[in-house]
DNA sequence: AATAGATGTGAATCATGGTTCACTTCTTTA
DNA sequence: TAAAGAAGTGAACCATGATTCACATCTATT
């Protein structure tokens, strides 16, 4: 035997390997999913195609990779603003929600869309579903504690939680994906904002 | 000059598309747009791969018909409840039209699924999009409607009815694509009708 | 029946893009 | 520095599935 992986070796697979995912997430950024090949990927990178499998075992594994990058982050920003430091009211946690939700979104732009709303392989939207259920878990957390602390109106916690899902995807992200997106997007967080919290924290008036 | 198309042979070839298309939403209706490919479709009509160009520019055109000829008829629908010959309070036609689309979304299953989640090739999400806007549109205006008359409290007409849109594609629908789709549907339509009615007819509780 | 215009055929062609592989070029160890 | 194990290369290979095309067959006219 005469060769070992060593520290400095593995640091510069590791640090290859970011740099892949790097470009990967930059790729997407700029044209979507249906914009990331391994080829252009390769070539952004300054390495040779077959190279890329010295890193990624497919396609696949790479999509997956780069849209759990991605997506981390914004989950864990949604999940930090329902469940604070300090303890806050459910309604107010749910607005903080839904409005960090639609910031980053819009600050995301391309990117959001392609994470949320572009179609994309099936392999992808795998990955997809996973995140789209993290987020409707936290949903469900939270308004299943708002109903019992009776801030919230009886409700199913599940249907509300997917609801909310569907609202900030289909009004925030979606239009992304069309020529509509002229319109400036900070304009609808107002609007979603109340329309959610009627939704979900309104009681019938008398 | 010693041919010509005669009413005959026109409607041959009329009936030939119409075979075509309706085998066409069949293959959709069961393995999705995924599973319609050109030799497939002619393969179940019974014809040669060719002769489907002789029916369709491409695969694309194809696709478009095929959306359109399964989701108009829906579109329809949502519209006749949201818009009666009956007049009835906005409240009510919302309940309708929401418990319309639940009802055939549930109805059409794998279908519906297809028309509305699955992930497609862009040229059929830009189809996608026209009904997507259709619905929207339509509820719009009643909530445009409920606004002015005063039975729903002020809001954006284009914000909630997009949410509306994407309330139904999200908890309806999207479970189809999923493994979960064990649930019985039709027990999601009194908590989504519901839901849709706090965010869009309720006013706070003073 | 002869001819022109359609329609039908299906194997061959294209296009796209992921994946492989024989080979070269490092790295590390003895 | 020789040998072994990785990593890098990029052209070739494959898979999928839309599209074409040269040819055969059918339909309506004269």
């Amino acid at each position: 035997m005469s060769y070992r992986p060593t520290a400095k070796t593995r640091a510069r697979q590791k640090a290859q390997h970011e740099s892949l995912l790097k470009t990967a997430v930059s790729i997407v950024a700029r044209d979507g999913f249906h914009g990331l090949t391994i080829s252009r990927l390769a070539r952004e990178t300054g390495i040779a195609t077959g190279t890329v499998y010295k890193y990624f075992d497919s396609k696949a594994h790479l999509c997956a990779e780069v849209f759990k990058r991605a997506t981390e982050r914004e989950v864990d920003m949604v999940r930090a603003a329902s469940f604070p430091e300090q303890p806050a009211p459910c309604r107010q946690r749910l607005t903080d929600a839904v409005t960090i939700f639609a910031e980053r979104a819009i600050l995301g732009g391309r990117l959001a869309y392609a994470l949320i709303a572009e179609p994309v392989a099936p392999a992808v939207e795998q990955e997809r579903l996973i995140y789209r259920k993290a987020y409707a878990g936290i949903f469900e957390q939270l308004i299943e504690e708002g109903v019992k602390t009776d801030e919230f109106p009886s409700q199913s916690p599940s249907v509300s939680a997917a609801a909310l899902v569907g609202i900030l995807a289909e009004v925030l992200v979606a239009p992304l994906g069309r020529g509509d997106a002229a319109t400036d997007q900070s304009l609808l967080i107002g609007p979603i904002r109340k329309f959610c919290l009627r939704a979900i924290a309104f009681r019938e008036t008398a």
